[in-house]
DNA sequence: GTAAGGATTGGC
DNA sequence: CCAATCCTTACT
């Protein structure tokens, strides 16, 4: 029963601008460590593409902290930002291509540092698998009716085109 | 060892 | 628009 909705390996080992907008209406499902679930509509993503993504972590080689990025998709990507936010970014594609998407929203909870506060994230949740997991997973969810795109925020070293790539994905046009 | 900077947030 | 905050990364 828990795990009816789960979303299996095969949604994530695809394009990350395939998967992005698609997570959109998805639910996110946080078991806390006393027990409790929740599940949260997820309201805004970001693609993050690859080694040429100027925008993306793993433009930077493949470090300690980017590793995980560069695995098959269906893990988690968690990084410390501002030495205060811990973001909640979900691996894509196949092994080697080193794509993730960014959840910066999530019903209730707008902004990627706010969506890992909500969700008690920490270190320890970096490269967990989402396809086993007993405390974050994704479920199916009711599709979102109509989604807008603009481009990527906070990403103004990056250059062209990423600057300009309309890679982040909103349901109903939910701006901030 | 030291310094620079960041996929943010919140307040002015 | 600007400052807080502190870890990661890239140097010296």
């Amino acid at each position: 029963m828990k795990s009816e909705n789960r979303l299996p390996a095969d949604f994530f080992i695809r394009d990350v601008l395939e998967v992005a907008p698609e997570l959109l209406g998805k639910m996110l499902v946080r078991q806390f460590s006393d027990g409790r679930i929740e599940r949260y509509r997820i309201t805004e993503t970001e693609a993050y593409r690859g080694i040429e993504d100027r925008a993306c972590h793993a433009s930077k080689g493949r470090t300690p902290r980017t590793e995980v990025m560069f695995r098959e998709g269906g893990t988690v990507y968690v990084y410390l930002i501002y030495g205060q936010y811990w973001l909640l970014n979900l691996v894509t594609g196949p092994e080697d291509d080193a794509s993730a998407v960014l959840i910066r929203g999530i019903e209730g909870f707008s902004g990627p540092g706010r969506v890992g506060r909500e969700l008690q994230l920490d270190r320890s949740f970096y490269a967990e698998n989402l396809i086993s997991s007993e405390r974050i997973w994704v479920e199916d969810g009711e599709a979102a009716s109509q989604i807008t795109t603009t481009p990527r925020i906070g990403i103004h070293y990056a250059g062209e085109p990423w600057t300009s790539n309309c890679w982040r994905y909103l349901i109903n046009a939910s701006l901030r």
